[in-house]
DNA sequence: TGCGATTTAATCGTATGCGATCTATATAGG
DNA sequence: CCTATATAGATCGCATACGATTAAATCGCA
């Protein structure tokens, strides 16, 4: 916990003359417009996800091994910042419905590695992400709230000291695009 | 924050020569920048909300309602963008833990009226969120960020037609009735 | 006035997230 | 070689989100 920087804007602590009731609004606090943003998103993806039979954490799960193939557990679960506790029921409803395959590593049994399957990568290139792009509503600003966010998140669990998820360091190889 | 200001790679951008797969990363997705915001978020919260007993979905109804009582569900539901059905349970724990009250409205029996109880203000002034704001680490940027994601919120659910929150830019027409 | 349509919460079932714990496997030391 | 420790997933329990449905109250309108 650091010194605060400069001016630390709004949002909870500003020091003023108001009573705190009037400085903590909803609409002064960053969590909560990430937070209703993530409804948000997963209300805009909703409508396209159910006609393929997918959830939103389906999806990114599916995205995150179509980059990166033949992942443990663990190393998929650093990319989404998911414990496998969470990725395991997914990772096996997945399995079941034909889109990936898991199977213990030889060369160590605690491991178990995720592969997406040709009927995994077919679905997803039947998703329309367009359509949510032009629902943002953001036009140019696109790539710059993206970049901003992706900070917040990475400061954010940097301060956290990866208290639930060690992703921390390397992982981040900049968003490069 | 201004910075590249490119054009917009975004995550779906359909004309481009390179494959599917390689413009199909997570990285250049906006929902997964939100969507993993919002688990960093949790955890840099939940050590803080852990000491007093509550989750940050209770967290923030109680925000809610500290700038403005007596809210209907359907009310507080519209502010925070979830339904009653999300809302009840967590409406009916709050009020066991005595910081809120629920009564049915005597003018119209259908609704419930939601209110914090001292307790419930008292324990909100102990919430020392500016912790949170500094991990954030964005400093002068921080009141920035915050407007584009409220704005992609409000995108969104315009785009989504409020599919199930009817919340958009007047709710006078609402709390009128 | 009477009754179906509408509205508001609440209930139910499913799918996450995540802390705590358990199991199986691998590694380190003696 | 054999056990103590560490590691990777998996399991369990709790708390959201949310679609679908239900129950109760109010409204609309003949």
């Amino acid at each position: 916990m650091s010194v605060s920087k400069a001016k630390a804007p709004d949002l909870t602590a500003p020091s003023s003359t108001v009573p705190a009731d009037e400085r903590r609004q909803l609409s002064n606090f960053l969590c909560f417009a990430v937070y209703s943003a993530n409804l948000a998103f997963g209300r805009a993806y909703k409508p396209i996800l159910d006609k393929l039979g997918l959830t939103y954490t389906q999806y990114i799960a599916l995205v995150a091994l179509s980059e990166g193939d033949d992942l443990t557990v663990g190393a998929l679960g650093e990319k989404l910042f998911l414990e496998s506790n969470t990725l395991t029921p997914i990772l096996k409803k997945l399995e079941t419905t034909g889109y990936l395959q898991r199977r213990r590593d030889p060369a160590d049994e605690r491991q178990v590695r995720v592969s997406l399957l040709p009927a995994g990568r077919k679905l997803l290139d039947k998703i329309p992400a367009a359509s949510v792009v032009d629902a943002t509503g953001l036009g140019e600003d696109f790539p710059e709230v993206q970049k901003s966010v992706t900070k917040l998140r990475d400061n954010l669990l940097r301060a956290t000291q990866g208290r639930s998820g060690r992703a921390s360091a390397d992982d981040d190889r900049k968003s490069g695009t």
